[in-house]
RNA sequence: GGAGGGAUGGCCGAGUGGACUAAGGCGGUUGUCUUGAAAACAACUGUGGGGGAAACCUCACCGGGGGUUCGAAUCCCUCUCCCUCCGCCA
């Protein structure tokens, strides 16, 4: 959510800022409905001002009389109060809608592009792995070791739903118990969080009104499957005044994440690149608003320790304005180099959301006792996407007779065993 | 799923239609006293909106929403959550 005292004041400034997402925003319809609800308040207030001493003088008088005359006035003042308080409503819901409507303001180093092809590549790392053998992608590889079964997956629940099995399952919680320890060890507090939530969170995330579509749930109990755990991370301190002292806040989560995504099969959905059900571990942080910039490079420098560690070959790209998320200001995106695909997969996407999700749940923090308490900034990183990560270790670690060298740091939970097959 | 009991400020807790401008206590902040601290005493101590250059004025908020009334923490309807008991259950 955008500040509306900024709509209001500098309304070329943002219509100009949002332009740049390619999209069309009807500010003047915004202003004109925030001008029209405060000369409603005005009226409305004046009038139950008015009222509320009248109604104490009544209280306190002796002759019926005045008495009755002063009641049927305030009985016409209570009538015309609760139209007006009906328009207000009316007035503040259209508001509230349209303002729900509205993306962040993309940061000023945010390159200006209309589609991914525009994001800027600023780092590569890592050699490229120097194969005697063409390596193959990973639905062959897991097929053939029988530690993928995408029959059974589909037979159970659909089209780009898959089973791991043996090694394959192992080999994915082994992921996460990596990823989490080694976030704890980055400083984030690791949690666990409830899958399913309710409505309320995903508009304060900012994944409604807009995504409805993207999203898996259940209207009898109000029960909505998390797409991502930035969802329930950013409505952990909804409606919360945090004291100063206690931020910066790091958490880190593992949960699946359940997304309706609408893509035709073929190449873009092949093996388990883009699954309806997939698991994440993710980084979050509740930061001062002057040290969200610090912040947003440690969660990239975090989340690279987290390819290099597993030996994995990646370049970190800033997503252009055109490819910027809904509630971001400003995003990396981190891409793992798959040789048997052939191509980079994006594994993480670190953003700067400023306090746009902080109004959105009304997060604040004081910055002083007894001060005015102020919005803070929400800064949120996959570290990483957990299917995507395994393509790569299993295409990147390949040797020519179909087995898989286990990297050292996964060895730990996976009994010690350095390889698959 | 059934029956009953609850929800009041940072916390405890009083409050059944008009002085609630929410008692009292605890906690917190500041001050007096003190070499310093403690104790004691005193004052202050919620959130958000609207207006205003500011001082300040004003509106709303007693779990959420709606209603009755000139006037609601208080009465009515409804929802949510918590507690106790019964049933069911991995």
């Amino acid at each position: 959510m955008l500040d509306i005292e900024l709509i209001r004041q500098d309304t070329e400034y943002v219509q100009d800022a949002l332009a740049v997402r390619g999209t069309e925003f009807n500010i003047e319809k915004i202003i004109n409905l925030d001008k029209q609800r405060r000369d409603l308040l005005k009226e409305t207030e004046g009038l139950k001002a008015k009222r509320n001493t009248t109604s104490k003088n009544i209280g306190r008088m002796e002759n019926d009389e005045d008495r009755s005359s002063l009641v049927a006035d305030m009985r016409k003042v209570g009538e015309k109060i609760s139209q007006l308080d009906q328009q207000v409503r009316g007035t503040e819901s259209k508001l509230n809608a349209l303002m729900l409507e509205l993306p962040n303001i993309p940061d000023a180093d945010t390159p200006q592009g209309t589609n991914d092809s525009d994001n800027v590549t600023i780092k590569v790392f890592g050699k490229e792995n120097d194969f005697n053998f063409t390596p193959k992608p990973h639905w062959e590889l897991g097929s053939d070791l029988g530690i993928i079964d995408f029959e059974r997956g589909v037979k159970l629940s659909g089209s780009r739903f898959y089973v791991l099995n043996n090694a394959g399952a192992r080999l994915q919680r082994a992921l996460i118990s990596f990823m989490l320890d080694l976030h704890t060890r980055q400083g984030y507090s690791e949690c666990y969080l409830p899958f399913m939530v309710k409505e309320v969170n995903f508009t304060t995330a900012g994944q409604l009104p807009k995504f409805s579509d993207n999203i898996y749930h259940d209207v009898e109990d109000d029960a909505w499957f998390v797409t991502t755990a930035e969802v329930p991370l950013t409505n952990l301190h909804r409606d919360e005044i945090l004291e100063n002292d206690t931020l910066p806040l790091y958490y880190t989560a593992y949960t699946p994440c359940f997304r309706r995504e609408k893509v035709t099969a073929g190449k873009e959905v092949r093996g388990i690149k883009r699954g309806h059900q997939f698991d994440k571990v993710e980084m979050y942080a509740l930061t001062h608003p002057e040290e969200s910039y610090k912040v947003l490079e440690k969660m990239l420098a975090d989340a690279e320790e987290t390819c290099i560690k597993l030996g994995l070959r990646y370049r970190v790209r800033r997503l252009c304005s055109g490819d910027l998320g809904f509630g971001s200001r400003i995003t990396y995106d981190i891409e793992v180099w798959a040789p048997g695909c052939n191509e980079w997969l994006e594994v993480s996407s670190v953003s700067n959301c400023g306090d746009f999700q902080s109004r959105r749940a009304n997060t604040r923090f004081r910055p002083k006792k007894g001060a005015k308490s102020k919005y803070l900034h929400t800064l949120n990183g996959s570290g990483l996407g957990v299917p995507r990560t395994l393509i790569a270790v299993l295409e990147n670690n390949q040797r020519q007779d179909g087995t898989i060298t286990i990297p050292e740091v996964l060895r730990p939970w996976m009994s010690g065993e350095d390889s698959i097959g």
